[in-house]
DNA sequence: GAATGGTGATACCGATCGGTAGCGTCGTCA
DNA sequence: TGACGACGCTACCGATCGGTATCACCATTC
């Protein structure tokens, strides 16, 4: 591979969902079996370190099913970023939901959300970033994916300073963007369990909120929301 | 490639500097050509996207000779983080030397490199952060690599905040490091020429500090330092 | 002038890469 | 019962992967 890949993504993705070949009628699962697998793989150890053979041994689907699935493996990285983004974006919502109302509540709930997704077992940061680094290509799909999700979570970052009422909205909402894509490369370098205080009371800072006067830390009332995926 | 690299690098990166070849007394530049080469392609494309081949092509150096000085690509991998850690520092100190004396000046001298640092053309993330993302294996030069370059900079950060004087002197340092692994991963999405000001700002709020009562912005006073690497 | 050692060129290794062809099987539906 | 569609299996493709063996060349050193 002596030059980087050509740019023939914007043509090809124009169909489809991003390669995603038409589902069948009577598909039984298998696209999602494969595509769950390949998650889980290209997720714990990198795009490129995961062959296509892998995956077929792993999810028990035939070499020949999978690519009538998707038709490059390319296809299936996008697949697999689309459902990320999708499954992120659920869960962000779900946090907020908890606290909906009161702006400054529901920014505590979304990072004590991140403050836990980042201190779980087998956190390996966030599959956009991580991703997208793997591919030098501006046009490749990995990138373009990578930069609406995080243009999307900005745009919803600076939604909510605003609702709080904030000065420099937009610098306070890049603030928080970087300190959350921080959190998610920290790597378990954070200490247990102190994620979230570490996230909210920076957040406090940022915006110029005194901390509640009682406790120390002040979560967010509603702990639930814990499933899994990485972000 | 079935199951995840094996864990051998622990016994092997005992030898003289993770892998490095005995650097033969007559060597005439060599190592550096090859490695300077391979630097820079790693950085812009992924390890795992550039070849030993193309490696080969861009340095103008036989492949026989580049296994004569890097045992293994691996060894290639890890000279060149082992590299961008010490470009890191030494630019991190010079920045640093500006202000030297007072640590809230240093901490924004600091703050203003990084700014500068993310903004540049070609710019492509914390190399650490890039390559570890490319291999699952905790035993992989790689990823001991950047623990420990991670680490470092906690403990400068936290050396600084210590001078300061601020309270949580932990979390605070953690927070900065937060702001500055944000930066690194930020692609971009920070504004052109806003991205040392919204790091200043946001290290001033989380120190509880006023900015300067005159200009709005308080760069620090020397703008110079402005070398190359990334990080 | 011989020994030494770094270099380049070529040719090769086995393994794996992403992707395809061909064929047989099985379940569903008309 | 026959067509159809989804699937699995085997075998294969050319390309590239990381890495090595061999040998000739050339500059330095003694």
């Amino acid at each position: 591979m002596i030059s980087s890949r050509p740019s023939i993504w914007a043509q090809a993705a124009v169909r489809s969902g991003y390669f995603l070949k038409a589902v069948h009628a009577r598909d039984s699962g298998t696209t999602e079996r494969v595509l769950a697998t390949a998650s889980r793989l290209f997720y714990a150890h990198g795009v490129r370190a995961v062959g296509v053979e892998w995956i077929v041994q792993e999810s028990g689907i035939a070499r020949t099913s999978l690519y009538r699935h998707f038709a490059t493996k390319d296809a299936l990285v996008a697949a697999f970023l689309e459902r990320e983004d999708r499954e992120f974006w659920t869960q962000w919502s779900a946090a907020v939901r908890a606290a909906a109302g009161d702006p400054v509540r529901e920014l505590m709930a979304l990072l004590d959300w991140i403050g836990r997704r980042v201190s779980r077992n087998g956190y390996r940061g966030c599959p956009q970033i991580n991703v997208a680094a793997e591919f030098s290509d501006p046009d490749h799909p990995a990138r373009k994916i990578r930069a609406r999700h995080k243009a999307a979570m900005f745009e919803r970052l600076k939604a909510i300073v605003d609702r709080i009422g904030a000065g420099h909205a937009d610098d306070v909402a890049h603030q928080l963007a970087l300190l959350i894509d921080g959190a998610f490369t920290s790597d378990g370098r954070l200490p247990r369990a102190g994620a979230t205080r570490i996230l909210q009371s920076a957040a406090r800072a940022l915006l110029g909120i005194h901390p509640p006067r009682g406790a120390g830390s002040a979560h967010a009332k509603d702990p639930a929301i814990g499933r899994s995926p990485p972000g």
